[in-house]
DNA sequence: GTTCTAGAAC
DNA sequence: GTTCTAGAAC
């Protein structure tokens, strides 16, 4: 039965793109948009027709899934249309979230844009509303459903109204290409004569190249960026540091040449001094970040940057950020695309030149699956379900952070408390001691506000970058209740050793070190490296340098053999080939959505 | 919800 | 002649 097409979609988990305790989406089968999803609950409820005041709860988790997956698709919220058929055809009621564009080759008939476009679409705060007031939502006379049915094409984004769907249609294209940069001369496109294949060739051909003016136009930024004294948090005469405009973890700097370098390529064995230099302001900037210890810092070069300007990236290894919007944004930090400093040192100062990978390779890297965390052994194809699962992790970070500091607190009042202890041998009572702590605290609370408010300090220490808000509108995780556990598809989790051991896996500061299988490579036995020290990072210690080869190098253990060893001679870069982490041998467990029905759905079949 | 198709509209 | 719409069938 047809009516049931969205029941049998739904039986089948690989249909999910999203999902929660009580509700799934999944993406319309014929998507009447460029974006068309549909929220529906798990619970069965047939239609629009048979909720009450007592769903609204549930309404509201559809609300919330509803801007999920517009997060998880990278849109904008307010690009959107969310809301009910009132006259919906097909069983389990579901929530539209369609993008307003409306060009779609499925949009062929006049209903499917009456549908939307007049009040047979009931936008989700509308049935709110009317459950909340009136305890049901009723069916429209059927007089008034087809009045609403012949209602005149009227285009959603201006006043024009076209004489019928193929016209609106042209129109609605007009206006994507319009909002895309197109221009209007080169906007009517050729209609084919085969249904619905319009033919954008040329106008995407010439789109093309206006978005790579653009583009060309926005990589000159850092260039300009780099003279404008406001934007600079440290500058020397050979590079400044200045904050990423669109952070990708909490603290994310970029250390930027003034030199006229165009790209971590063109870097020479006559650029170590310069590298050296770079890594000096690296130091002073993390430094500068009481917040967070050196230790969580990663310090690299992107191997395929946008930007027009050597600069190396200085950023914190939460990567929890609201701009952590794609897929690439994590694999340029956590996949082979990013080139830590001292594996650039190193590739500069043994062979020369740091060679990049293909354009292949960048493609392949960029859009990798699944995403693996760079804390533990979590793993998901979905941003969001990462982004869920870093969440957990810097929670973790701020409660120890916050334990520490309090710990702190009372070691230094301890230490106080010994010193008038001296003067006043009376020992304080266990009471006094409650409350010196609880001023102590008062104290330093204080003192962070202080420091806080002090513009200079502010100025010179740097902003604290892009603190997590957790009821910033564009936060999916915005007023979600813990009981949803929204995850989405979970994967199964390696459990043995049949995975291979972290340190080999990209998004690991070693991810371009040698790995064991691959033979002739003057790194392989190296012993992993430890995590960054703080107190390594003195400025005065310039380890990078050739100079400095017979002293203990930053990176490397204390009993580590010296890494700037003997040359040996390279003709690649230092890293098996080809060998994404995805290719790892599956564990005994396979991810349930692929292929197979569970038995419970055969009514559907 | 879609596809098919006859007949109206152009 | 082609394009477009709308009802029937699924």
């Amino acid at each position: 039965m047809w009516r049931l097409n969205l029941i049998n979609t739904i039986a089948d988990q690989a249909n999910w793109i999203i999902s929660s305790d009580v509700a799934i989406v999944i993406a319309d089968k014929y998507p009447k948009a460029q974006h068309h999803y549909l929220v529906l609950p798990k619970a069965e409820i047939s239609s629009v027709f048979n909720l009450t005041r007592e769903h609204l709860p549930l309404l509201e988790e559809l609300h919330l899934l509803a801007r999920n997956v517009v997060e998880v698709r990278g849109q904008q919220w307010n690009d959107f249309k969310v809301g009910f058929h009132a006259e919906p055809s097909l069983e389990r009621v579901h929530l539209h979230v369609i993008s307003q564009d409306f060009v779609s080759p499925c949009l062929k008939r006049k209903k499917h844009w009456t549908s939307f476009n007049t009040a047979l679409f009931v936008p989700y705060e509308e049935l709110r509303d009317k459950l909340q007031s009136e305890n049901s939502f009723q069916r429209l006379p059927p007089h008034a459903y087809h009045k609403l049915l012949d209602s005149p094409l009227q285009c959603n984004q201006c006043e024009r109204i076209c004489i019928n769907l193929p016209k609106l249609k042209e129109h609605l294209l007009e206006h994507l290409l319009n909002k895309n940069g197109q221009q209007k001369s080169v906007i009517y496109t050729k209609i084919e004569t085969s249904k619905d294949k319009i033919n954008i060739m040329d106008v995407t051909e010439k789109n093309k190249i206006k978005m790579d003016h653009i583009k060309q136009n926005i990589r000159n930024e850092l260039r300009k960026k780099i003279l404008d004294k406001n934007h600079i948090l440290i500058e020397s005469d050979r590079a400044v540091v200045v904050k990423a405009d669109y952070p990708k973890a909490q603290y994310h700097f970029r250390v930027v040449a003034k030199e006229d370098i165009e790209d971590v390529t063109k870097l020479t064995s006559d650029h170590l001094q310069l590298l050296d230099h770079m890594m000096e302001l690296a130091v002073q900037i993390i430094g500068k970040q009481d917040h967070l210890p050196s230790r969580n810092f990663r310090i690299g070069f992107k191997a395929d940057p946008f930007w027009d300007r050597l600069n190396m990236h200085v950023i914190s290894d939460d990567f929890y950020s609201l701009s952590m919007k794609r897929i690439k944004h994590w694999n340029s930090f956590n996949t082979e695309l990013f080139l830590p400093f001292q594996q650039a040192y190193m590739m500069l100062d043994s062979e020369g030149a740091i060679e990049t990978l293909s354009e292949v390779e960048f493609q392949k890297l960029k859009e990798q699956t699944p995403l693996h965390c760079n804390q533990c052994d979590f793993q998901s194809p979905l941003l969001l379900a990462l982004k869920a699962h870093l969440f957990t992790h810097w929670q973790d970070k701020e409660s120890e952070r916050r334990t520490k500091k309090q710990m702190e607190d009372i070691v230094k009042l301890l230490d106080e408390a010994k010193l008038e202890d001296t003067a006043k041998p009376e020992a304080a009572s266990s009471r006094e001691e409650h409350e010196i702590t609880a001023s102590t605290s008062q104290k330093s609370m204080d003192q962070n506000q202080a420091v806080g408010a002090d513009a200079n300090a502010y100025h010179q220490c740097g902003p604290l970058v892009n603190l997590m808000n957790l009821q910033h509108i564009n936060n999916p995780f915005r007023n979600t209740p813990a009981r949803f556990g929204i995850a989405a598809k979970t994967h199964p989790q390696p459990t043995n050793s049949m995975y291979a051991p972290r340190p080999h896996r990209a998004g690991n500061p070693l991810a371009y070190a040698p790995r064991p299988q691959q033979g002739g490579n003057p790194f392989r036995n190296m012993p992993p490296r430890p995590q960054l020290g703080g107190n390594r990072f003195g400025p005065h210690l310039n380890r990078f340098g050739p100079q400095s080869k017979d002293m203990m190098p930053m990176f490397a253990a204390p009993n580590q053999q010296p890494r700037f060893g003997p040359k040996q001679p390279q003709n690649h870069r230092p890293r098996a080939p080809n060998q994404p982490q995805n290719q790892r041998p599956r564990g005994p467990n396979q991810p349930q959505n692929q292929g197979t029905r569970a038995p419970n759905q055969s009514k559907f079949q």
